[in-house]
DNA sequence: CAATAGTGTGTAAGAGCTTACAATTTAAAT
DNA sequence: ATTTAAATTGTAAGCTCTTACACACTATTG
């Protein structure tokens, strides 16, 4: 059954099945309900191939997450799929692996169906020589790119980002203001945001003018949810001398491990150990006691980043960045005053 | 670029250009390299609507998701995704909800962008009056349908779930063996396999002979990832003077709020408050004691449903259901032997 | 060396839609 | 009733690929 089926049924031309089926306005209504009838009675499907070829588009946007089964990124992938539903557009996922190779890949894939443009969460850009985000920026001079949560200056790439260096900072020297000068830094991945809070860690020393300790930024190279594992790294480090009165985590997974670290060692949090975790997601709640943790406001990213994508596709003009601001969430593994924890924003500006 | 412009420029015909994309053995070694020659360098990429509409198939999938953000749902999704794009094929993601009319648009819109198959994960069958699912069994006869934990008797329409009855029987046996009677099941959806657990409860219940009590089942409506509101609502019944020693959930997010619902009531876990939670989530690990759980073999069975969707797809004789056996996953919010967890086999396979 | 069987390649007919442009009908204006 | 403009409809040419079928060429066989 295709368009031509109708045409002859209804007794019109193809080209007036065509305009009824996309809505053009120039169509007699009278002539309008009687091909609708014909396609509401005949349950025709317009090939969306052969629409696809005719119009260049599929309305599918591609979207590319590092690691979709992860709790952040699965939000993240929830929230836009669901915005770009409700504008009329198909998402096609690729799970990429944080790798570059991954995100290669998925991009040639996604290229090669032609969605009109391609969304990626769950960043790695790094250790970024410019030349690993190449890749990127030829996909851009094909279809316009959107990243989350990472920088990329390059045309017909939009970011929506939250800065996680000031978030970083902010906590710490809440931490700091609270009289905790030992705070261990802990990151799990090396992803832009990762180092970027790492900056911020190290800008609120800078900011109190005390010394760094290399050995208080811990890299933890573990699975991705092996919470028994980053308790025992910790135990570890414990074991080795190092002392500590309160983690910075770079997301709550670590967190929860800090937490569990705690009650393993019969240490008392917050009284003893305060930690703070990242995206301020389910796990924090799970947790006892709860973990105090920097939102990030990932559906307010995730639907700018949305209607920006939208725009650009209506060939609106369309800002190439757009920053969002993180915020602690006082909880259970801190005793801080709001006074502690706002205390850098006087302060801040020249950094 | 198209094909024309490779076929000028190789010297061949259009014919040859396309043999050689798609790989057919009757070109000449000779032949096959010019042309690749000149694709290399041209960067052509073949247009995949006109490809789409010849060969009647873009290799996509369509996934259709109840909650793509939840934590055992993103997961179903990672796992399809990633078998799915090694088998070749692209994953179009619709997070639905979990309504039937959410489902309905969802299929209709994959429908109509010509999927090879759909996937559909996070079940809503219960109420099944056999119409509700009509819809599904129309989108069954044109293109085959793979449910993940949800049953569904109807040709081509195949499933892949697990035998949540048993396991729920397990478990609640497990407790009732260890002296425990009182057990309250909690759930939060009128899921398909929400429902098979408390099948499985109840079942337990008339193993032992002991009458079953309307107040000890227990549904919680409340939004999904309210643990406060599970917590709540549990000190709520306690205040009506419901009395249990154990909670059985339908999920493990209740769990946590069944945990933290004796914490904050000074009620030693497991020794007074047995608790078992569903999926072996990741939140069994962050909460303290860690909840013991059923592992419901997720992995297994979302790759056992793509194995099956590419047979399907490949014209292969595939089963139209297969079940797989949870496993109750000992851990610190029950003190149970193994005697008593599996004391329900030596007397099943009459249930 | 002719007949036969492959092997390799080209021609042309689809696949099912959109849309520019031409043709026709209808409505409005004189 | 004409003319003119506007609204509607139809024709036909794309869009870019796949593939059945026909043709040409090269081995193989007797």
């Amino acid at each position: 059954m295709n368009i031509y089926d109708i045409s002859k049924q209804a007794g019109v031309s193809i080209a007036t099945v065509s305009r009824v089926l996309n809505g053009s306005p120039n169509v007699k209504p009278a002539t309008r309900k009687k091909v609708m009838d014909i396609i509401d009675r005949s349950g025709y499907v317009p090939n969306a191939f052969a629409r696809g070829l005719g119009l260049d588009t599929m309305n599918s946007i591609g979207i590319i997450c590092a690691d979709s089964s992860d709790l952040y990124l699965a939000k993240a992938v929830y929230y836009i799929e669901n915005d770009l539903r409700k504008n009329g557009y198909n998402c096609i996922l690729i799970c990429s692996g944080y790798e570059h190779k991954g995100k290669e890949d998925a991009l040639s894939r996604l290229l090669n169906q032609r969605v009109d443009a391609v969304i990626m969460a769950g960043s790695t850009y790094v250790e970024a020589e410019p030349k690993d985000n190449r890749y990127i920026m030829n996909a851009a001079s094909q279809t316009p790119v959107f990243l989350l949560n990472a920088d990329l200056d390059c045309p017909n790439v939009y970011c929506t980002v939250c800065d996680d260096f000031k978030a970083a900072r902010s906590a710490t020297c809440a931490l700091l203001n609270s009289g905790i000068t030992d705070i261990l830094y802990l990151y799990n991945s090396r992803s832009y945001s990762g180092m970027k809070k790492l900056s911020g860690y190290q800008a609120a020393y800078h900011m109190h003018k005390i010394p760094l300790n290399a050995d208080m930024m811990q890299f933890f190279d573990g699975s991705h949810e092996n919470i028994d594992g980053v308790c025992r790294f910790l135990c570890g480090l414990k074991e080795q001398g190092l002392v500590f009165h309160a983690v910075l985590a770079s997301d709550d997974m670590l967190a929860v491990g800090a937490v569990k670290y705690g009650k393993m060692n019969h240490i008392a949090i917050p009284e003893e150990l305060s930690v703070i975790g990242y995206n301020n997601s389910l796990l924090t709640v799970c947790s006892d006691p709860e973990i105090t943790s920097v939102d990030n406001k990932l559906e307010a990213m995730c639907s700018q980043l949305v209607r920006t994508c939208i725009g650009v596709l209506n060939s609106e003009s369309m800002p190439p960045k757009v920053v969002y601001q993180g915020e602690l969430i006082h909880k259970g593994t801190t005793r801080l005053t709001d006074q502690q924890s706002k205390s850098d924003q006087h302060k801040g500006g020249h950094f």
